[in-house]
DNA sequence: GCCACCATCGGGGAACACCCTGGTCCTCGC
DNA sequence: GCGAGGACCAGGGTGTTCCCCGATGGTGGC
């Protein structure tokens, strides 16, 4: 499944605010991941977090979602290594943190509720560049990516337009020409015109190229 | 890592157009994973497939990619059950493969180099709703949702662009208008003119439309 | 019957997009 | 030094986009 790496440990660097946890962290990869894992530093904070990264360009990086100094998130931001793999280890299980935390670059997703030699082999997995999810959080992050949701929320705008603006706007949005819009649904190119007039209208738009991102923004294409 | 499941074995339905693979993947199920997950049925086309899900709603189906009637993707979009999920089962590991089909909803994805030990531990991880990917191919999917990547891929055309090209490239694809463009790169619209009647010849696009969207497939926004 | 709304179509015009030709200035490599 | 190519600019032309004005016919509510 996985590559054996018998010579170099994988190299952690431990981020999280409470001192007490990081103990925790250490202890267990110590117990459990002897040779494997070696924790090389910790951190409390984004600016601890990030002079850790750069000077240790560690494989893995152990981190806490909730930090102070701007989050995790402004962590991965912040690292020029461009080698350095982060795996987020944190209480909260909301969908909002998870894929927020995937979108800023981790690799994985744990929970703190996770054992020793869970969270021993996570990082192994994660530093030969295979992604690690609690079971529960997986789906999140492939519905976020299925696009499954953000559906509800568009109709405000979208109900108003009738059913043939609808038509020539999805068109449009496509990079149809008027004049292709107008052979595809056998009306002439001043109908076009006149429906397109109406839906930049509507949807207080002023160009097609706005339209444009409208309709991408919305994954009506 | 997974809950236990004593009673009820995985149910699983085969879904691959070379009745040879097919037969390979029930034979090794059955021997390695006897009690733990069960070929309810296969299938050999789009058709066949999704007639097999709405009587079998199975826990999970063995999805090929490539499939004669439209692909393993139109399987999923006609699935009607809401609870079947899917793991991609498909000797392709090219990125769009892997990208489409997690758009489409597969919970996994799977090259068909895998051994049968690992195969019936990827069918009862997905069923308990975990993510399973190849190693090599979970870099894919969280690097396009983290919309890292699209860089190593595209410069084969993106090359071919000058540097100044790009920058008005960019802004086009963004939609500013010519006027727009030169007012913010300080220069006249003639220039701009030229420079992307350049990009459109280089890129072999005929509209900004098309640069748009060639734009959008390329995350270069 | 009338009014509101929709789909359809037209003329005309201003601004924009795209293409072609041709030009200057500069840098880089042979 | 000389050709290649990139950045810059211009004139002039054609087609497209977007707006203004107008029109007809259909449908549905009151």
């Amino acid at each position: 499944m996985s590559t054996p790496r018998p010579s170099a440990p994988t190299s952690v660097v431990v981020v999280d605010d409470h001192a007490m946890f990081r103990s925790g962290v250490r202890a267990e990869l110590a117990a459990v991941g002897a040779g494997v894992v070696e924790v090389v530093a910790e951190a409390a904070d984004v600016d601890e977090a990030v002079r850790a990264v750069a000077e240790h360009a560690p494989d893995v990086v152990l981190l806490d979602v909730h930090l102070p100094g701007g989050g995790g998130v402004e962590v991965m931001r912040r690292d020029r290594t461009g080698t350095t793999r982060y795996l987020a280890l944190s209480v909260s299980d909301a969908a909002e943190d998870v894929i927020g935390t995937i979108r800023g670059g981790a690799r994985g997703y744990v929970t703190k509720t996770i054992t020793g030699p869970e969270l021993v082999d996570a990082v192994r997995r994660v530093a030969d560049g295979d992604a690690v999810f609690s079971p529960r959080l997986a789906g999140f992050v492939l519905d976020a990516f299925a696009g499954t949701f953000a559906v509800a929320e568009v109709d405000e705008d979208l109900d108003r337009l009738t059913e043939r603006e609808r038509e020539v706007m999805r068109l449009i949005a496509r990079g149809y020409s008027y004049r292709e819009v107008a052979g595809e649904l056998f009306i002439s190119v001043k109908t076009v015109e006149t429906h397109m007039s109406s839906v930049l209208r509507k949807l207080q738009l002023s160009s097609r190229h706005e339209l444009t991102r409208w309709a991408t923004d919305r994954r009506l294409l």
